[in-house]
This record gives C-alpha cells, sequence and structure tokens, in this order.
DNA sequence: AGCAGGACCTGATGGC
DNA sequence: TGCCATCAGGTCCTGC
C-alpha cells in the first residue's frame, strides 16, 4: 500500500520521467477514478498543458502544470501510475491513460478502484477536503517535538489510532504505524497522553528515521507495489513487525504477535514494546 | 468535537 | 474441484 515513502518514491520518479512533457490526450476507462472535471472537459482542455512540477503532500501526489492547474492524484490502496515511452494498453485493472506529445505516456490503474484523480486551478485546492485538513509533513520543519507533545496530551485515543489520522501526521499507513511503534519500543494500543517523556523522545525520533531509511530503501514491496518506472521496493526486507507474526522478534527473540488495533491489522511484540 | 465502525472494491486464501 | 466466507487497508461518511 502506497504510504509517504511509496509515493515519495513514486514522485521523485515521476519528477525524472514527466517534467516539461506536454499532454496530449486522455483515455478514461473506468470513471469512478476522475471525480472532476467530467472526462469530457478533461479530455477537451487538458491537451496543450505541461508538466512543470511534481510534489507530494501526505500520501497526495500534486503534478503542477505551467498554466497554474494542479492533477491531484491519490493511489488509496492498490492504485499505480507506470510511465511507458510508447502506448500502453491491454493491462488489467487499467482505469486511464495520460498521453504525452512525444507518444509516451502515464497509466493509471488500480485493483481495487479507490484511487482517485482531480484536475483543478491551483486556487481551489483548498477544496479539496482530504488535503486542506492533512497534518504536518513528518519529515518537514512543520513537525516537531512540541507539536507531538502536545497532540500526544489532548488527545484520548490509542496511540495507533493517532498516528494513523492524517489530521495530526500526514503520510502514514498501517505498515510505517507498526515499525514506528516498535521501534519506539511503545505498544500500538496504549493511550496517547499515557506515554512517558521518554517514549515521546523516542517516538518522535522513530516517526523521523523509519520513514527515512524506508524512502532511502524506495519503499516496501509486500504484495504489489511498484514505482513509476515499474520497480518494486526493498524496506520489506527491513520490516521489523509487519507480516511477521508467529516469527521471532529481531530485537529480542519474542514472538511476534497481531491483532486488530483501532480496526487495523495490528503487529507487535509484547516483550520490546511497553 | 472526537471517536468508532461501516462502506467502498477485488483478489487471495482457507474451510468444507 | 468448486463454492462461500473472510480478510487486506485509506479515506469518507454516518451516528453516537
Amino acid at each position: 500500500m502506497p504510504e509517504l515513502p511509496e509515493v515519495e518514491t513514486i514522485r521523485r520518479g515521476l519528477e525524472q520521467l514527466l517534467l516539461g512533457r506536454e499532454f496530449a490526450g486522455v483515455e478514461v476507462f473506468y470513471h469512478g477514478s476522475l471525480k472532476s472535471p467530467s472526462v469530457e472537459e478533461l479530455q477537451q482542455k487538458l491537451p496543450g498543458r505541461r508538466v512543470a512540477g511534481i510534489e507530494r503532500r501526505g500520501k497526495y501526489l500534486l503534478l503542477n502544470l505551467h498554466d497554474g492547474t494542479i492533477l491531484v492524484i491519490h493511489l488509496r490502496m492498490t492504485g499505480k501510475l507506470v510511465f511507458s515511452r510508447v502506448a500502453a494498453s491491454g493491462q488489467k485493472h487499467l482505469h486511464l491513460i495520460f498521453s504525452f506529445a512525444d507518444g509516451s505516456c502515464l497509466a493509471f490503474s488500480d485493483i481495487r478502484k479507490f484511487g482517485t484523480i482531480w484536475w483543478l486551478p491551483k486556487e481551489c485546492l483548498v477544496e479539496l477536503k482530504g488535503i486542506s485538513s492533512l497534518g504536518p509533513e513528518p519529515l518537514s520543519a512543520d513537525f516537531h517535538f512540541p507539536y507531538l507533545d502536545r497532540e500526544l496530551e489532548k488527545r484520548t485515543v490509542n496511540i495507533k489510532a493517532l498516528l494513523l489520522n492524517q489530521q495530526f501526521l500526514a503520510g502514514l499507513g498501517n505498515i510505517y504505524v507498526d515499525e514506528i511503534l516498535h521501534r519506539a519500543c511503545v505498544l500500538p494500543g496504549r493511550s496517547s497522553r499515557s506515554l512517558t517523556r521518554t517514549e515521546r523522545l523516542a517516538l518522535f525520533a522513530a516517526i523521523r528515521s523509519v520513514l527515512e531509511e524506508a524512502i532511502v530503501k524506495r519503499g516496501t514491496t509486500v504484495s504489489d507495489y511498484r514505482d513509476a518506472a515499474g520497480s518494486a521496493g526493498s524496506f520489506q526486507e527491513e520490516l521489523q513487525v509487519y507480516g511477521r507474526r508467529n516469527q521471532p522478534c529481531r530485537r529480542c527473540g519474542q514472538t511476534i504477535e497481531r491483532k486488530v488495533v483501532a480496526g487495523r491489522g495490528t503487529h507487535f511484540c509484547p516483550l520490546c514494546q511497553r
């Protein structure tokens, strides 16, 4: 599932592949992917516009076009963006293809059809509630210890649910939350405000270090994640708890357990996480 | 307001 | 073998 490190890896790939390219057309096979505008309006108005820059906000990809409009893409769980130098077709679950003036294209496919695309003027970005309500970027200066400390104090939910909340912090998903809590030695069911100062400091450091290392490894490929060039990531080899139920903890040897916390499959070490 | 739980989807897996 | 139920998870929506 693409979380922050995967989306950042895709962003970097797309930046190499798409910058300056001019849109020539769009084919839409599954209309549910395109939230706005209509297929007709997109097909009519997108051609001729060029890619000027690619940003990421949380798990959202933002393709800035030279005329001040933005293509916003969210891959949700199984969405994929794959660039090809020649026209692509025939692949399964293909929902939309952007073609460029030089004959290359960007294909959007998604097994579960949850992924979404918007095209809108930059000033309308605030109307996308999912983006405008996002919390700070975990790797930016906006995310600092006093913020984490304050939020932990005022929330009543368990720490797993808080870390999954995009309005608290943008970009974390199920895999990295489990890994972060293991690194910080904190059990996922603990209430946010119960964390000691030592644990809060460890959590702050773990959020940053796990994400940074995962970006270096170009993300985690558990089932079908691929970057924009079609390559898998390698952080799955570094996972300490996620997907390791009944296997020994790499830190203390205790058997990794799995239970549902905050409605999500949650992996943890019952001995070295407290 | 904050929080919990269901809905949206399809493919993989397991039980019978 | 085939059928059915269950599970996977990001975000939005509803209701408490």
